[in-house]
DNA sequence: AATGCGGGGCG
DNA sequence: CGCCCAGCATT
């Protein structure tokens, strides 16, 4: 295969700078794949050197509170990732002397790590031949081989997975792979990609009869649920009382402004009494925002709330949270704006009243 | 095989 | 606004 030769000479010339390609650490290459888990280069680029400062180590990262792990994670998404990982590390010290695992097999039986990860991590680090099958790969494959077929299908990722199998270089498994990434990612581009700079096209099947731009071809998801969150917030003082999410489901184990899905005010006292085994009582409407999710998007209407001065919170997952402290705890990137504006409006009346 | 799970960047 | 991205776990 004429192709692979020239990707690798390509890749070698033009390969970016990137942090995880510095060393071959099992343990860092793990780190940067699972963030890199549908999660754009320049966006973990902000969260990969920063995670391996403070977790240097995969007994670092077993030791830790999953809460601190959490925080670390902020803003980037999939939390059960970071769950996952922090899962995974423990096992690694208890089952390999915290030593990385280094078989196929026992890569792929870590939790948070399928088939295209624990391809990476075999490829990456140790240079072993294991395809590592994702989204660039399957674009860049499905062109070059022209295949026809939706690639959302577990048939076609098979297919993709014995193609890269059959092209591996002897002795290249860790740059083959990253080239086949590399292509997808600066090259083969979903749409618009640039053909007249791609070091393959001559072995291209969909460049040859023109239809790189009709490929991959992809079932399209459906449409997004709107739903309405009313968000109570609740303050005494210099505190606010915050919710810790149930560890699994969506946002999991983050912290957030509680709040309950509802149609009106009647509706958002019912629940959240229901939910929260307290009632409030809303006072002013305060601000409104939206957070649109893959599959979801919450148009929230926040409500300073009060609580009948008699009420003791019972619900453990409730805390009375100090305003200096939100920075401390892990929130979700959808309730950042009510955090900022929350904080910035105390922090402008101190500043007034001194 | 289908669904849930974040967030950001792009045209 | 829709589409896409270095996917995995669960059912």
């Amino acid at each position: 295969m004429d192709w692979v030769k020239l990707l690798l000479n390509w890749y070698l010339e033009n390969k970016r700078d990137l942090p995880w390609r510095r060393q071959k650490d099992a343990y860092a290459i793990w780190i940067s794949e699972i963030m890199l888990q549908q999660t754009r280069v320049d966006t973990v680029l902000a969260y990969y050197t920063r995670f391996l400062e403070r977790f240097p180590t995969v007994r670092d990262l077993a030791q830790a509170d999953i809460d601190e792990v959490l925080k670390y994670w902020e803003g980037l998404g999939y939390y059960t990732r970071a769950k996952n990982m922090h899962k995974a590390a423990g096992e690694i010290v208890r089952h390999h002397q915290g030593v990385f695992p280094q078989t196929y097999r026992e890569v792929l039986a870590l939790p948070g790590i399928g088939p295209y990860t624990a391809g990476a991590v075999m490829s990456i680090a140790y240079n072993q031949p294991y395809p590592a099958v994702d989204g660039n790969v399957l674009r860049v494959m499905s062109r070059l081989y022209l295949l026809k077929k939706d690639i959302s299908q577990p048939a076609v990722k098979k297919e993709v997975e014995n193609l890269v199998k059959q092209a591996f270089p002897a002795e290249q498994a860790c740059d083959f792979t990253q080239a086949l990434i590399e292509l997808g990612a600066l090259v083969c581009l979903p749409t618009a990609p640039k053909c007249f700079g791609c070091p393959i096209r001559q072995d291209c099947k969909a460049f040859q009869e023109n239809l790189q731009n009709a490929l991959p071809s992809k079932q399209k998801k459906p449409a997004r649920k709107s739903v309405i969150r009313y968000i109570a917030l609740i303050q005494q003082g210099d505190r606010i009382l915050m919710n810790k999410r149930p560890a699994d489901g969506l946002l999991g184990g983050l912290w957030e402004f509680p709040g309950v899905e509802g149609k009106n005010k009647k509706e958002f006292c019912e629940k959240f009494k229901i939910k929260y085994g307290v009632d409030i009582f809303p006072d002013s409407h305060w601000m409104d925002t939206k957070h649109e999710f893959t599959h979801l998007i919450w148009e929230m209407k926040i409500y300073r709330c009060r609580l009948d001065p008699a009420e003791t919170i019972k619900e453990t997952r409730l805390q009375w949270i100090p305003l200096q402290e939100l920075n401390t705890i892990a929130i979700p990137t959808a309730f950042q704006k009510i955090k900022n504006t929350l904080l910035n409006t105390n922090s402008s009346r101190g500043r007034f009243l001194t």
